[in-house]
RNA sequence: GGGCGAGUAGCUCAGUUGGUUAGAGCGCUACGUUCACAUCGUAGAAGUCACAGGUUCGAGUCCUGUCUCGCCCACCA
C-alpha cells in the first residue's frame, strides 16, 4: 500500500481526530494493576471562570508530558482533573452580569441568586476543560470533579467538623483584612502587600488641662483617629515620663484618651508616640487586648465611615482621610506631612486596598497543622524541584499564622455550623442539615451566613477528588499522588495547606514531588494579563501552528524552573520542527518499498551484520534515549527537547537520511523513526500518533492500537557502536573541510571537485563513497606523495588535497591558510606553556596531562602542513 | 528590613561533580530551489562569560565583596 502524506503538516483536523478517539477509547483511564505502582497527577483544579492562557498551557503541557510518558512505561496513569469554584472570583463575574442589567444580588434572595451563579456556571464552566483536551491534556475525564460538588461538599463538611472536634476551628473576634469592594473576609494570603508612595501625617493632640501643651503622633490613615482609644510610648522613652498620668484630647472627637505604656512602640520612629486604633490596626488590636482598650469600629463594610465618625459618617475612607487632614491643618493641628514608602494590603482578586478590619469570623488553628506539613518536608516524605522552594516553604511554616476562612459572600461552601433561636444553645457544629437543637428541641435554627474560603475546598483536592471522606478503591489505589507541578505563585495558597490536610485527615503527605516551575512572561518581563492588553492566547497559537508545536516551543524555551519570556516568533521553533518531522516522514515513505516490511524489530544477529552507518545511528538513537529519560527524571523539560530536536534533525535527517541513498537497512531506518516517534509522543502527541498510525499501515506491523499505549523505548548498550560513532565523526570532519573548502573557492555547487587522501589509517579509506555524495567529488583517491594538488587541510592524521588545476582563487586560499596558521600559532603558544608549567605536570590528572599533549602533537602538525601549503602557494603564483 | 532568582553572541537561553579553542535556537552574511522540507540546505561572521578581588596547575563553573534587573516575604505607626 501507498501511502503518501500532504506537502505541509496541517495540525487542525489531525488534532480533533485523535483528541476525540483517545478519550473515547479510554486510553486516559488507567488500566489499575495491583502489581504495578500507579503513576497520579491531580490537575491544579482552574477557575470555572478561567479561560485557557500561557500559564495553563505551560502547566498543563508538563503534567501531560509527564502523564504520557509514564503512560508509555505501561505504569498504571492517572491525570484527575476538575476546575475551582472560585467562590469570590465566580460570584464578581456573576455580579458583573447582574450590574449591566442594574442589579445587585441583593435585589435577589441568597437562593435565587445562588441558582443564578449554577446558571452561569453550566453555560460557562467548561469551557476551560474544553481549551484543555484542545492542549491534548490527557486527563481521565471519567474522574472529572467540581470543588463544589456533592461529593467534594461532603469532604468540605467532613474536614470542618474533625477540625472543630478537635478543637482547630474557633470563632472570634479579630482584626482581619477587609476588602471594602468585595465586601468580606480574606487570608493574609490573599491580602498581599505592595509597596505604595503615601504620605505619613504628624498630628498635635492637645493635653488635658495643659493649655497650649500637646503632644505629636505620626500616622498613614488619618482617617482611624476617629477610632482612637489611646495612645501609647515606650516605657523606657524618658521624653514621655512625664505625661503617663496625663489624658490625651482627640481632636475632632474630643474624646478623652489615656497614655499607655507598650514595648511595641519604637521611640525612634515619627515622634515616639503612637495612637491606638484597636479596631483598624493589628499591632494596636494587640495593644487594645493587652490594655483592655475600647474597640471603636469607624468603617462601614463598604469603606465608608460609619455612624461613630460623627461628621463624617457616610464619607467614603479616602475622602475622610483628605477631609480630616485639612480639617486638622485648618485647626493648626496638622504638624507637617512627609512622604513615606510603605507597604499596603491589597486584595487578590480585585486590586483594592484592604482595611484592617475588627470583625468575628472563623479561623483554624494552624501551628499543629504547620508543624506536621514541615515535617513531611523535612523528612523528605515531599520533596522540591527546584530545591530552592524549600526553604521559602519552610520559612512560611515557621511564621505561620491561624487561617481565616469565613468569607461575606455567598458562593461557596456554607459553614456548617447552626444557631437555635434560643441563644442560650450552642451552636451546632454537623456533617448533615440538623432538624432540629439537640438542646432544646427547637426547630428554628439558622445556618451560619458565610462561606467557606474557597482554598477550604482545594487543600483537599487531592484525597477528596478520590473520594474522600468514603473509603472508596480509587483512594485506596491513588492515594498519596506522585507529582504535584504548579508555579510558585500558589505554595502557600494551595501546596503548603494541601500537605497540611494530608497529613491531618490521610496520615500521609499527598504526593512525593512538587515541581514548580516558571512564570509566562512576555518580552519585556511583565506578567501576561488582560488587562495589559499584552496576552499571548494559546489558543490562537494553537489555531495558527498546531498544539504540538505550541507544546514543544513552550518546552524548548523553558529552563527548569525559570520564568518564559515569549513572544509571537518563539513557537516558530515548534512549528518548524513539526514541518520537519513531518517531511522527514513523508520522504521516507515516499521512498520505502512497502511490500518488505512487516517486520522491522532488530534482532542481535541483524544488527551485527548492519553497516556502519546503520549502526552509527542506531548508537545515536540509544544515546538518545538515555538522555531523554535522564532529562525527565530530572523535571529538565528543554533537556528532552533538545536532545531528540538534535537527534531528529541533525543526527537523523541532516546525516542519515542524506546517506541514504548509499546502501542502508530500510528496516533499521522504519525502526529508527518508530523508535523516535514514540520518544516524541509525550512532547508532541498529536503528530506522532498520525504518522504513527500511517506507519501501521504501511508496514503492515501490529505495533499496537495507539502510540499513547505504545512502549517508551529502552535503551540497549548492545546497540551502541564506538567504532562506528568515530567512523561517523571521521566522515563529518572530512566532509566540513571540503564543503568548506568550495564554499570559500566559490566553487559552483553542482559542479565535482577531485579530492585526493594521503592517510596511514584504513578507516577512512572506507569512507569514498560517503565522501563522493556529501561532498560532490568526481573521484576520491587514497595515495601518498600527491604532487601538484593543493593541500586543504589535515583531519586526524589524513592529508587532504584537492586537485589544484581546478579554478581556485590563490589569494583567497592564501589569506584563509593565513587565518589558520595564526589561529594555530597563537593556540600553540598558550598549550606549549600550560606544557611547560611543572606544576600543572605534577598535579593535573594523567589524562587531562596525555590529552593536553595530543593536542599540541596534532596541531604542531597540522602547522607544519599550512606552512608547507603556503610554500608550495608561492611558488605556484 | 529579610529571602530567592537572573546577568554568557544582536535576541532568547544551555553550560549537571572546576579540565579541549565556551555551545544551541532565532537573527545576520554569502551561496543554493532537478533534491522530503525555503516552515529548507550548505558555509560563515559574531562572546572582556556584569564588575573587583581570592582559592587553584587550571575558574563561566568554587569563595568574598560590589553593581544592575526581576520576584517573594515582612504588623514600624
Amino acid at each position: 500500500m501507498k501511502i503518501e502524506l500532504d506537502k505541509t503538516y496541517n495540525p487542525r483536523e489531525i488534532e480533533t481526530k485523535w483528541y476525540e478517539h483517545w478519550e473515547k477509547s479510554g486510553y486516559f483511564s488507567p488500566k489499575v494493576n495491583a502489581a504495578k505502582k500507579p503513576f497520579v497527577i491531580v490537575i491544579p483544579p482552574p477557575n470555572v471562570t478561567g479561560i485557557l492562557h500561557m500559564g495553563h498551557a505551560l502547566n498543563n503541557t508538563i503534567q501531560d508530558i509527564l502523564i504520557r510518558w509514564h503512560r508509555m512505561r505501561q505504569e498504571p496513569t492517572l491525570w484527575v482533573p476538575g476546575t475551582d469554584h472560585a467562590g469570590i472570583a465566580t460570584q464578581n463575574v456573576v455580579e458583573k452580569k447582574l450590574a449591566k442589567q442594574n442589579k445587585t444580588r441583593h435585589d435577589f434572595s441568597r437562593e435565587e441568586f445562588l441558582s443564578e451563579v449554577w446558571k452561569w456556571k453550566e453555560e460557562h464552566g467548561s469551557t476551560i476543560v474544553r481549551q484543555l483536551r484542545r492542549l491534548g491534556a490527557s486527563c481521565d475525564w471519567t474522574r472529572e470533579r467540581f470543588t463544589m460538588d456533592e461529593g467534594l461538599s461532603k469532604a468540605v463538611r467532613e474536614a470542618f467538623v474533625r477540625l472543630y472536634e478537635k478543637d482547630m476551628i474557633y470563632q472570634g473576634y479579630r482584626i482581619i483584612n477587609w476588602c471594602p469592594r468585595c465586601h468580606t473576609a480574606l487570608s493574609d494570603e490573599e491580602a498581599p502587600h505592595k509597596e505604595l508612595e503615601g504620605m505619613l501625617y504628624y498630628i498635635k493632640y492637645p493635653v488635658k488641662g495643659k493649655t497650649g501643651e500637646h503632644i505629636t503622633v505620626a500616622t498613614t490613615r488619618p482617617e482611624t483617629m476617629l477610632g482612637d482609644t489611646a495612645v501609647a510610648v515606650n516605657p523606657k522613652d524618658e521624653r514621655y515620663h512625664a505625661i503617663h498620668h496625663h489624658k490625651i484630647i482627640l481632636p475632632l472627637v474630643d474624646r478623652e484618651l489615656s497614655v499607655i505604656q507598650d514595648e511595641f512602640v519604637d521611640p525612634d520612629f515619627g515622634s515616639g508616640i503612637v495612637k491606638v486604633t484597636p479596631a483598624h490596626d493589628p499591632n494596636d488590636f494587640e495593644m487594645g487586648q493587652r490594655h483592655k482598650l475600647e474597640f471603636i469600629n469607624v468603617l462601614n463594610p463598604d469603606g465608608t465611615i460609619n455612624e461613630k465618625g460623627g461628621a463624617y459618617a457616610g464619607m467614603d475612607r479616602f475622602k475622610a482621610r483628605k477631609q480630616i487632614v485639612e480639617d486638622l491643618e485648618a485647626q493648626g493641628l496638622l504638624v507637617k506631612k512627609v512622604s513615606h514608602l510603605h507597604a499596603v494590603g491589597h486584595c487578590y482578586r480585585c486590586h483594592t486596598v484592604i482595611e484592617p478590619y475588627y470583625s468575628k469570623q472563623w479561623f483554624v488553628k494552624m501551628r499543629p497543622l504547620a508543624d506536621m506539613a514541615a515535617k513531611a518536608v523535612r523528612e523528605q516524605k515531599v520533596n522540591f524541584v527546584p530545591d530552592r522552594w524549600t526553604k521559602v516553604y519552610l520559612n512560611w511554616m515557621d511564621n505561620i499564622r491561624d487561617w481565616c476562612i469565613s468569607r461575606q459572600i455567598w458562593w461557596g461552601h456554607q459553614i456548617p455550623v447552626w444557631y437555635c433561636d434560643n441563644k442560650n444553645c450552642k451552636p451546632i457544629v454537623s456533617r448533615e442539615n440538623p432538624t432540629k437543637c439537640p438542646a432544646c428541641g427547637s426547630a428554628k435554627l439558622k445556618q451560619d451566613e458565610d462561606v467557606l474560603d474557597t482554598w477550604f475546598s482545594s487543600w483537599l483536592w487531592p484525597f477528596s477528588t478520590l473520594g474522600w471522606p468514603e473509603k472508596t478503591p480509587d483512594l485506596k489505589c491513588f492515594y498519596p499522588t506522585s507529582d504535584l507541578v504548579t508555579a510558585s505563585e500558589i505554595i502557600f495558597f494551595w501546596v503548603a495547606r494541601m500537605i497540611m490536610a494530608g497529613c491531618e485527615f490521610m496520615g500521609a503527605a499527598p504526593f512525593n514531588t512538587v515541581n514548580i516551575h516558571g512564570t509566562i512572561r512576555t518580552e519585556t518581563g511583565q506578567k501576561m494579563s488582560k488587562s495589559l492588553g499584552n496576552i499571548i492566547d494559546p489558543l490562537d497559537v494553537i489555531d495558527h501552528v498546531g498544539a504540538d508545536a505550541l507544546r514543544f516551543s513552550l518546552m524548548m524555551i523553558t529552563g527548569a524552573g525559570q520564568d518564559a519570556f515569549l513572544s509571537p516568533e518563539k513557537f516558530e521553533i515548534g512549528r518548524n520542527f513539526t514541518n520537519k518531522i513531518w517531511n522527514a516522514c513523508r520522504f521516507v515513505f515516499m521512498n520505502m518499498k512497502t511490500e518488505s516490511f512487516d517486520n522491522f524489530e532488530l534482532t542481535a544477529e541483524k544488527i551485527k551484520n548492519l553497516g556502519w552507518v546503520d549502526q552509527w545511528i542506531l548508537s545515536e538513537l540509544n544515546r538518545s534515549i538515555d538522555e531523554t529519560n535522564r532529562a525527565l527524571e530530572t523535571y529538565r523539560f528543554n533537556d528532552a527537547c533538545g536532545t531528540l530536536y538534535h537527534f531528529f534533525w541533525h543526527d537523523f535527517c541532516d546525516w542519515y537520511v542524506e546517506l541514504s541513498k548509499q546502501k542502508l537497512s530500510e528496516k533499521v531506518f522504519l525502526h529508527v523513526l518508530e523508535k523516535s516517534l514514540r520518544l516524541l509522543h509525550p512532547l508532541m502527541p498529536f503528530q506522532t500518533e498520525e504518522i504513527w498510525q500511517k506507519l501501521k499501515l504501511i508496514t503492515k506491523k501490529d505495533l499496537g492500537e495507539t502510540i499513547s499505549l505504545a512502549e517508551w523505548p529502552v535503551s540497549n548498550k548492545s546497540q551502541v557502536f564506538d567504532a562506528a560513532v568515530k567512523k561517523a565523526e571521521l566522515l563529518k570532519d572530512v566532509v566540513f573541510l571540503l564543503r568548506n573548502f568550495r564554499a570559500e573557492n566559490d566553487i559552483d555547487p553542482k559542479k565535482g571537485i577531485h579530492v585526493a587522501i594521503d592517510s596511514q589509517d584504513a578507516l577512512i579509506k572506507e569512507l569514498s563513497s560517503e565522501i563522493k555524495l556529501l561532498v560532490r567529488a568526481e573521484e576520491v583517491a587514497f595515495k601518498s606523495g600527491v604532487k601538484g594538488w593543493l593541500k586543504v587541510g589535515v583531519v586526524k592524521g589524513a592529508v587532504v588535497y584537492v586537485d589544484a588545476s581546478k579554478d581556485i582563487d590563490i589569494a583567497k586560499r592564501k589569506k584563509a591558510i593565513e587565518d589558520n596558521v595564526k589561529k594555530l600559532e597563537g593556540y600553540l603558544k598558550a598549550l606549549d606553556a600550560k606544557l611547560a608549567n611543572d606544576d600543572f605536570k605534577k598535579r593535573a590528572p594523567k589524562e587531562v596531562y596525555d590529552g593536553e599533549l595530543a593536542k599540541q602533537q596534532e596541531s604542531l602538525q597540522k602547522l607544519n602542513h599550512f606552512k608547507d601549503e603556503q610554500k608550495a602557494l608561492e611558488t605556484l603564483s
